[in-house]
DNA sequence: ATTTTCTGTGAATCTGCTC
DNA sequence: AGAGCAGATTCACAGAAAA
């Protein structure tokens, strides 16, 4: 089953549950703290102001990226690509950037329990400040994580390496801070008994989960996948706890905290965004308490490029290859790919090119000379594969 | 066979190679670069100012971060080292490794190239302070890499994510840089013809590659693998370049320099490292050269224009084209034009017109009918390259 | 009804040379 | 320095349309 499925069965099975709205704020509750499971609208630290202090549990914040993009960008196929140019996502300088960061992180830490803690989501335009500044506050990191991206927009121009995480940061309030939540053993029988480790493999907010305008295009530039949140509320709250999400766009911590039984105060300056996020937590129903266990996505076994195994040694560059007729002869390079003549390519395209197919498996039509006889490469692949399979002991 | 197997069997196999020493400083280069292929001893700040600016192509930095171990850290200003070591005070070192960070990222900047790049390592301690220290000091941020440890260290207490991952950021010398390597093509070629995404998987350095001190213990705390550095090299750099590393510690970065053909230049402090480090790389064979050639890209194979096809004889003036689908036609004039109705331009500008498009790569665009059906007008191109290239040298 | 093909799109700091 | 232009460049899905 793969990560896709397992992600809609689980929403189907969410959507079937009736059951009353665990996390809605009692009559009592409602009177002491008027702000619970509401979407505070407006600046995110004038809004701050309205809790009281020491009053929330978790905060998850998606802030600005401050992207500094430049002109536009088409794809190959000269299609113009979605950018994110909202004016909120604009600074001046890194100077006003870290002065916002500032801002508002002072403003979360003050509502934040002794016991608190932050997680911030970051790309590699705004989260090494972040990270620098929330060290400076106090904060105290705890890990950070890699949310690495199933289905990544590629790098168009070729340019780059294609820009597949986003990074996070999970802190705690104070360096010495006491009763952190960690559901450890929770997140480690849903894992196969395995720890989690510290990248997490999730696809994009894609498809009926991404909210859409009246045109049908997306409302949000940045949705972000529920089930990112869902890994993150079941790992660093229990239920009933208070999580505060300053930039809450279209509600997805909301809907998620709602879902898993915890409280959730939302601040958003848009309207358009705050009318779509009541709209979609009105619509969630509670998970029972039976049902909180969190999904993980199957282990599946890593793809192994034929660069790999240059790279950890165990073809060295220069090495001669032939088919299993030992008709046709290449020559590995440093950068895996193969040299027959002037012509070079992957192992899978010089292989078609010398028998004058359209495709060709290179794996095991290529051999490499051993002390045993002639060998198909694609046994070194298993071997890296067993390698990078090996579970720490 | 285990990991430790593969890589002495890998070691072994490089070993056994005998070609020339294709890194090491020809007599010309020793008395105009002294410091090619060399380890300097001593504090990183004093030993790079030995180095005259704009020499060096690429940097590889893997600065120490025990921000609690005052003496560890080289700082430019003693002074406050003492003062800190005495009163130790978060904010204090905070601000103390800001300083060593600056320092040696300031004088990194000066011997750089102006194409020049960055490469740095680091885990959620240290990297967050680097990547925005470099960031205000001017360097521009290409991607963050993720390094995967197929391997790694889990959190024994249970408190945290398995902490399984670390940062690496590649960043330009300026915003502006031109000409900074990046081998796209080669990359996709040894990667199953996929672009390279910033999530890499290795395994850590472990087995016979990992350097032992005479008691059996390892030699360094943060010995990285020669795979992390050779897809680093391969990618960044070209044969010939300059690799500085100046955290040289056991000297992978120079190893792998050595093996694949390119300079290095090594700083570090702890006599010890330096010895091993020499040996180590003493020991180390290049690639043979032919296995060094990469993939040549598209964009720097010799430029043909449309009109030196008609010129040539491969297309006659007259002859109609069409697109893949002959959704559209266009006549090819004696001068090189395209005529479609009565508006002329180049194959790409035509191309452009007849879809509405603002661009079009009239080469992958046009077609010509063959015998053996519709053919992209671009392999005529390329015969045109083969018969320019077949040229004896 | 089922399978195949086509089209659209996602937090992006995304060209390089000549005149 | 800025304009002009040749020409190089994409992966994983979802959903619609076609077969």
């Amino acid at each position: 089953m793969s990560v896709l499925e397992l992600r809609s069965a689980r929403r189907a099975a969410v959507r079937r549950l009736d059951a009353p709205v665990a996390s809605a704020a009692s009559p009592v509750e409602a009177a002491d703290r008027p702000w619970l499971d509401q979407i505070l609208v407006g600046d995110c630290i004038a809004q701050l102001e309205k809790l009281p202090r020491h009053s929330v549990d978790l905060v998850f914040a998606d802030p600005p990226y401050n992207l500094q993009l430049g002109g536009d960008l088409v794809r190959p196929d000269q299609s113009k690509v979605d950018a994110v140019d909202d004016d909120w996502d604009r600074f001046e300088s890194f100077e006003a950037y870290d002065a916002f960061t500032r801002a508002w992180l002072l403003a979360v830490r003050r509502v934040l329990k002794p016991s608190g803690a932050l997680w911030v989501i970051g790309s590699y335009h705004n989260i090494f400040r972040v990270g620098a500044k929330l060290q400076d506050l106090g904060f105290w990191i705890l890990n950070d994580v890699v949310w690495r991206k199933a289905n990544p927009m590629p790098n168009f121009k070729g340019k780059r390496f294609t820009n597949a995480h986003e990074t996070l940061i999970w802190a705690s309030r104070d360096r010495e801070a006491k009763g952190v939540t960690f559901n450890y053993e929770a997140l480690k029988v849903g894992n196969d008994d395995l720890q989690v480790r510290s990248d997490w493999l999730f696809p994009l907010c894609t498809g009926s989960e991404r909210l859409k305008n009246a045109d049908g295009d997306k409302l949000h530039p940045t949705q972000k996948p529920e089930a990112l949140l869902w890994r993150i509320l079941t790992a660093t709250t229990k239920p009933g706890d208070v999580v505060l999400d300053p930039f809450f766009g279209t509600g997805t911590t909301g809907a998620v905290a709602k879902r898993l039984g915890r409280h959730f105060v939302g601040v958003e300056r848009e309207h358009a965004y705050v009318e779509h996020a009541r709209a979609r937590i009105d619509a969630v129903r509670p998970a029972p308490e039976e049902g909180l266990a969190g999904v993980t996505p199957k282990r599946s076994e890593p793809r192994v490029p034929f660069g790999s195994l240059v790279e950890a040694g165990l073809i060295a560059p220069g090495t001669r290859l032939t088919d299993a007729r030992r008709r046709h002869a290449a020559l590995v390079r440093a950068d895996g790919s193969l040299a027959v003549g002037p012509e070079s390519g992957s192992i899978h395209r010089m292989g078609a090119a010398v028998q004058g197919l359209e495709a060709c498996n290179g794996w095991t039509f290529w051999h490499v000379e051993t002390e045993g006889g002639l060998a198909p490469i694609d046994v070194l692949r298993q071997r890296i594969r067993s390698a990078l399979t090996a579970v720490p002991a």
